[in-house]
DNA sequence: AGAAAACATTTCACCAATGAAGTAAAAGAT
DNA sequence: ATCTTTTACTTCATTGGTGAAATGTTTTCT
């Protein structure tokens, strides 16, 4: 939406000041969590730039690229909830959509007939393949700039990121600490 | 929603499998684009569940702190939208309810009686400085064995990031390069 | 000064995502 | 064997966020 790089300045004078009223706050890694956010809903905000094209959303997408990249081409809606992080009831929302559009197909489990089982059907992968290439130089593009090594201290620093928040949600009481 | 590292796994899979299939995709920076997808909206959906128990969702509470740190406490609706990158559609929405529940107070701007000038109260104040606290430990726990030097280079990374999705959408044509 | 252009904000109509309740099948208990 | 519990998914009602048009104001042009 606006210049990001402003908002980032912005945010930095902000935590500066904050931090001189309330001085046990972590500066440093409200900064690092602040800017995590964006970055990353900015990055969002430019993938679903290049997908409206295509009348897809992020989810969508994800769905739909999940699915292409299954050894099988196959699925089910919880499977895919859980992969793409959404919920049960935007699943069906999205797989509505994408079979009104002929890109995958539903239809009931054969051993376990509460499950659903989703396919990719051929107009699907076709899709992909015609959509990925064109967004391959913007991804490149975003990482102008970056040595080797620096491509390997970001993937690592997220990891590790990512592992710290994982261990935070799994004991998500904040009040009381449940030994 | 799920597990964090369990996506990631999926992911690393996938698009090693996607990439076998189309060898010219530029697989680091797509795993790595990913990374920041998928950790900015866990980190996301962290906060968020933080702010849920004070009936705040992301966007109010960061115009909150927009205004909270200010040195005047004050600002304009079309600059909250810059700086919280949100739409003035829904600035507007977010001010209705902060004022309902008497947060910041809105009024004519006296030079330029286009503009609306919005205030943090002393309730707003306090209602920051009341639920900051509570949010360190957790923003502290997500840094958990990270080196002065890792925070350093995550910040300089994620800055030049920054700075390349800025060149970006500055020059937002994808099939038309205008020179 | 009066008309036109540019701005700041709000209203209206819509879409995507969520939570709670509902339906159907499978697994487990008695 | 059947009754209960659990699992998998869908439906319905609501919320958060967006784009297009509307309103009121200031600035600029002649």
């Amino acid at each position: 939406m606006a210049n990001l790089t402003k908002c980032i300045d912005m945010m930095d004078e902000g935590i500066g000041r904050v931090s001189l009223v309330i001085p046990q706050m972590p500066a440093a890694e409200a900064r690092l969590s602040r800017l995590m956010l964006m970055v990353g809903s900015s990055l969002e905000e430019e993938l679903e730039a290049k997908l409206k094209p295509h009348k897809l959303n992020h989810s969508d997408f994800l769905t739909l690229m999940i699915l292409y990249s299954r050894p099988d081409g196959h699925s089910t809606p919880g499977e895919l909830c859980e992969f793409a992080s959404q919920g049960a009831t935007n699943m069906t929302r999205i797989a509505n959509a994408l079979v009104k559009r002929g890109l995958i197909t539903r239809r009931a489990g054969e051993a376990d007939r509460r499950c659903v089982l989703i396919h990719i059907t051929a107009a699907g992968r076709r899709l992909v393949q015609k959509m990925l290439p064109p967004l391959f130089p913007r991804i490149g593009a975003m990482f102008t700039g970056f040595s080797e090594a620096d491509k390997r201290q970001l993937s690592r620093l997220l990891r590790k990121l990512a592992h710290n928040l994982d261990r935070l949600s799994e004991d998500p009481h904040p009040p009381r600490t449940p030994r």
